[in-house]
DNA sequence: GTTGACTTGTTATGCTGTAACACACAGAAC
DNA sequence: GTTCTGTGTGTTACAGCATAACAAGTCAAC
């Protein structure tokens, strides 16, 4: 589960080449613990969601990854991404049609985004209490909710600092 | 606000032409006092959302208009949606790019959606509860949350009595 | 070394959404 | 009553997102 401050950490300066690294290996041990392999195109396509925060759509992906040499047409990328989201390394985020290495692989596979609308960077927060009042709310009408999008844009505390409206 | 049972009142069976009219009236006095126009495509368009409590695409919509004389190409479908929508008597259904008609115009304009995965109905539940646990948790990360998307897929009431896993 | 599961690449196509332009029509200005 | 102006409706053309179906390579297990 995310910090109290997790999502401060992903929307403030930081040392992101460590925080990237950190991820990277978390995911290798993790699927080497599922028996999923993680090849080329599928470490590749991680490490070029990890360069940011931002969600980036499966074409802006594919455009890195020919440039790279591997293969030039959308399955390529879509299957690694779908291998990523499956195995709980991505999160895809249905109002960009897009998708966004998750930060904290083998917790809550179910996070609440935060999109902020000024620096495009998306953090993920403890979805459980979000959760919980959905459920309440659903089974009062007798709806049994099984999974959950949540996802809200704003302004995170650094553009809000430096006086974004 | 949607009552407590207005959850179950989608779900369940009722007098859905009673239920559709109600909404038509409601939309037309609401756009009156606008000063916005009930063209006949945009009618139209409501009237079909509102006969059934599924979402439909945009294109679906479309096929329908052009079969009754409207226009048959995408700008006439989503041309209508969106106004409806600016309008609050449609919400958009992000998980399923479609749109739905809403059901109590005039009240909560961003509420959570119910959507069963068996017999394909969207309901609306109150947003309030839910916005406030997410408001709080982004509020610990500096997050100011201005919109909300909340989609929830699970099983309704009246399929679960059915026997439906 | 052959089998079979999996991965990666391709071509082709389908679904979703918008930009730009032409015309019709209503109400205001004259 | 004519002209102007804004809004609405229709078109063509295109952009962006996603998947189906097939071919070929890899690699461990047998
Ligand atoms: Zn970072
Ligand atoms: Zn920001
Ligand atoms: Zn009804
Ligand atoms: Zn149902």
């Amino acid at each position: 589960m995310p910090h109290d401050d997790a999502i401060a950490a992903t929307f403030a300066p930081h040392d992101h080449q460590q925080c990237a690294s950190r991820v990277l290996d978390e995911a290798a041990t993790r699927l080497a613990g599922q028996g999923a392999r993680l090849t080329p195109v599928r470490r590749r396509t991680l490490e070029i969601l990890l360069e940011s925060h931002r969600a980036m759509g499966a074409y802006e992906v594919l455009d890195r990854l020919a440039a790279e040499g591997f293969g030039r047409q959308p399955p390529v990328a879509y299957r690694a991404l779908e291998f990523l989201v499956t195995h709980g390394l991505a999160h895809r985020l249905q109002r960009l049609n897009a998708f966004a290495a998750c930060l904290h692989p083998g917790h809550d596979h179910h996070p609440a985004f935060l999109i902020c609308r000024s620096c495009d960077k998306v953090a993920e927060a403890a979805a459980a209490p979000i959760r919980d009042a959905l459920t309440a709310v659903a089974a009062q009408g007798g709806f049994r909710v099984e999974r959950a999008t949540v996802e809200a844009l704003g302004l995170c505390a650094t553009c809000a600092e430096e006086g974004v409206a």
